[in-house]
DNA sequence: CTACTTTTGGACTGAAGTTGTCCAAAATAT
DNA sequence: ATATTTTGGACAACTTCAGTCCAAAAGTAG
């Protein structure tokens, strides 16, 4: 798994492998091609439906390309806390006792 | 660590220890009494400043309620996802590696 | 150099979300 | 029954975000 490469990285990534411009990427997708150039800048978020679009054009799994895109912003948003790591592992936990209670509703 | 206690639990646990009223703190922190029940029961976010300020009124760690805080805001955001443990390691990684790099500017 | 294509980013609009405030109903306590 | 506390709806002001359009900048090729 490429740890450190962004959504917006990874993807570019996958059309510069597939020699395509953006226009082309946008036209398939049926997206605006400025868009598709703020989402690889991570100056935009990707939409659900655009994660499955583009991992469809690029047969690639749309898990891998969501948690490419939800660690960006979780990670994005606590960046500048000296607590960040803290922050992770108490929201893991917490994500379990969440799951924990849901499995025995 | 109280592990699996909201933000809004915790202070308003430590409300009840101290035996105070809503009204009575929001007095204390110059906030609106609606508000600060709302904060208790996570439909309003906590300032940075009314952290600081609770915090010092009850005379509890700040980081602490931060880090209650963000991982509520955390965990909440990816809580319906089967990937959410996925993501949060990649997203730690991703803190890890943007602080590497922060280090040797 | 010129013509063409791609890439970048500013500007804008409407939609959606957030904050803080006020108020009144509901719940609780005296 | 009266007081107080708690809850939540409604609202305006404000911020944020998505999506679109356009033009300048950067890159490519003749």
């Amino acid at each position: 798994m490429q740890l450190e490469k962004s959504f917006g990285e990874t993807i570019r990534d996958l059309r510069i492998e597939n020699h395509l411009t953006l226009r082309e990427v946008a036209e398939h997708l049926k997206i605006d091609t400025s868009m598709l150039g703020k989402i690889e800048k991570n100056n935009r978020n990707p939409s659900k439906q655009f994660i499955k679009d583009i991992s469809n054009l690029f047969s690639i799994d749309e898990d891998l390309l969501t948690v490419a895109h939800l660690s960006d912003t979780v990670a994005y948003s606590i960046l500048e806390e000296e607590l960040a790591t803290e922050v992770l592992k108490v929201a893991e936990e917490k994500i379990n006792y969440y799951n924990k209670n849901k499995a025995n509703k």
